[in-house]
DNA sequence: CATGAATGAGCCTTCATTCAT
DNA sequence: GATGAATGAAGGCTCATTCAT
């Protein structure tokens, strides 16, 4: 199965979806500021707009919270890069806009992706298989786009190679993120795009490349 | 100050060190495993060998433990790499043996760095600068490795690039320790530090110069 | 603000007043046989007929027991003082009056006294001074009653003497309470009130008139 | 037995003296701060100059060094009461004197009284009837100067009477001591025993006593 | 469906007391 | 005799979860 189905007991779907969206909404708010164990599921209910008994008709345990804002920020996340790349075709060009949606991406969602990241491990067993397949996806579209590249001649990489880069590309795309507190002092979001780009597709050493034509910017 | 000093009842500084070894060997097995909130003083207290009034007589809190943790781990890995880096020149090898050693050091304290990296952000704003300030001196140590090897010519690189090599070293070193569900499939660790040390310093595609063509975010 | 205010989780007022009288009653009980510090939570929980986690939906900590303790004593014995007293005009009869009544409420509430007695210093800093007022408050209406007979021309008092004996009347009647043990064995309340009332108003010895020849202290 | 006996693991009695002295004397000062429950052991340990093992073998339980306290603080009052009175006759002045002697005493031992005053209840039912022993003891003496004024004629008291003013006498000289927060305000420790000498002597209202409409009971 | 009062397991921390050195 | 590290029972308080209304 693809999802991992937290069982409500209010029947009418559409119901559900909204107060869970409600809930979502004010879990990420709270998560955020206090994590997910400092923060009660009174704060939760009281955040969401309506009451501890209330949430739970929509969930069974606490953790279940946990796991549907995983599960909504990369469904957001994962929509939105699909979004962008789905139509491309494996060029180059497509390849670097990918990369500059997800770190776009990643800095419009900061604060869920913050979230989500620092809290996964405290999923259940039972539910951290659902989500870490999430992420092997996203990784999945970035290995897509690259060896698309490759199909078409524009790269020429091992099948190593493509998995390591894709990783490399997504943790990069989270470290914008998660270590904003020492990169915002050094790059803009455009500047990170720039740099990481550059670097992943260029090297850092010409002599140790071919062409050498590294830019030696600023 | 360098250090946020944690209080002890007991005066004895060589005991002081010794308890307290046994407590942070005992938590971090326990935090791998179940992670700083759902670890009890009394399990952290048992796996270091004495009793809960024991423990209490060593720290204040315990968030201190975490502290104590996270301190000694970037201390070990600190020593670690000073060890390996602090003699050599700054030349293209000795940063690629830098790096391996690095990624060695995460394979190696894997559990530590796993526990640390998912904790820190549960550390009080008291101590969290004090953790966040090692994690910036190591980082500090790559820009050394790299602006030593621009300095001798080897290596032709802006400021802002060093810095952000730097962070991508360090993060990829992580990458290693936290990502391992994933990269462990893939890869050993040699070729995990082979294909990056390679990627790193050749690029992905000789052919593709930067072009500056990176799409400008909206 | 007259009232210090004990926050409860609970909404319904009626309710938080009909738990708050569980909780006291269980609790005078409890600290009167083993005092405030030795009484635990729990068996104030206990007492009051309901669990531990509901005893704290209607206070913040041990400490607001005590203090609802103590300021419902207080209105207790304040509420019957007014009752009898209020009405009463200036004469002597009416202190008389006042005084046995007094005594006999303090004889009532013999066990309820000597918990607040006993254990007001317990209360914190931020409490005391609202407990304090009220003491002052009763005192103050012994001074009232003093006073108007001393308006009446019944009494003839400097202002200090009235204040003086309002303490004095005041303390009696608490002695009549925490000084039982060795009272009951001499007197009923009866004869202690007979007794008090008659030293207070004639003196132990009409023949010596004040004399002013009271030793000086150094 | 007159002394409930506190066991001691040192022999040398005279090193028990001195290190109980020692001990008296900084929990005097913690029990007048925090009160006997707030105060630990090993805070009087510190207090008394020696460690906590040290303590341990000068007493048997925390709760013998609030018997060692209120021993203490009654045999010190009863002496400085000895000597000023044990050697007078019974003559008004002298119980005047008395009178005036005991209100001082409370008053340079306030904090020994109102340690005393509020902490005794804390006695376990073991060595609580010593103390109380101690208490009527002194109430005995001012029960005999009130006697030999009478069997001098200088003052016409039933037994009951006696009884009852030196209960108030006693009590009226610890409220300078616990109630200070309130006297404190109104009155000097002079006028405090002037005001209340003289009510003791002459009543509130000569005129009064008149009437004859107060019992003479026995 | 919604509410919120009730529950109690369990957590962190303190502190009186012991005992090996 | 003195010391202070070790112990663990016990206490105050929280919070996920349930269920009657």
């Amino acid at each position: 199965m693809n999802k991992r189905e937290v069982q409500a007991s209010v029947k009418d779907e559409r119901l559900v979806q909204k107060r869970r969206d409600q809930m979502i909404k004010g879990a990420v708010a709270l998560f955020k500021q206090k994590g997910f164990h400092r923060t009660t599921t009174r704060e939760i209910a009281k955040a969401a707009g309506f009451s501890i008994g209330t949430l739970y008709e929509y969930i069974r345990t606490k953790e279940d919270v946990l796991y549907l804002v995983c599960d909504s920020i990369y469904d957001h996340v994962s929509e939105r890069l699909q979004q962008d790349l789905a139509l491309k075709k494996g060029t180059l060009d497509s390849l670097k806009l990918g990369i500059a949606n997800f770190f776009q991406v990643m800095d419009e969602m900061q604060a869920e992706v913050l979230v989500m990241y620092q809290e996964v491990k405290s999923l259940s067993k039972d539910a951290l298989p659902y989500v870490l397949k999430k992420e092997m996806e996203m990784v999945g579209m970035f290995e897509n786009l690259l060896s698309r590249c490759v199909e078409n001649g524009e790269l020429h990489l091992s099948k190593k190679q493509v998995a390591m880069i894709a990783h490399n590309i997504f943790v990069q795309g989270q470290m914008w993120g998660f270590r904003r507190w020492a990169l915002r002092k050094l790059f803009t979001l455009e500047e990170y795009i720039e740099l990481q780009t550059e670097l992943l597709l260029s090297g850092i050493s010409a002599e140790v490349s071919a062409t050498g034509t590294v830019p030696k910017s600023e």
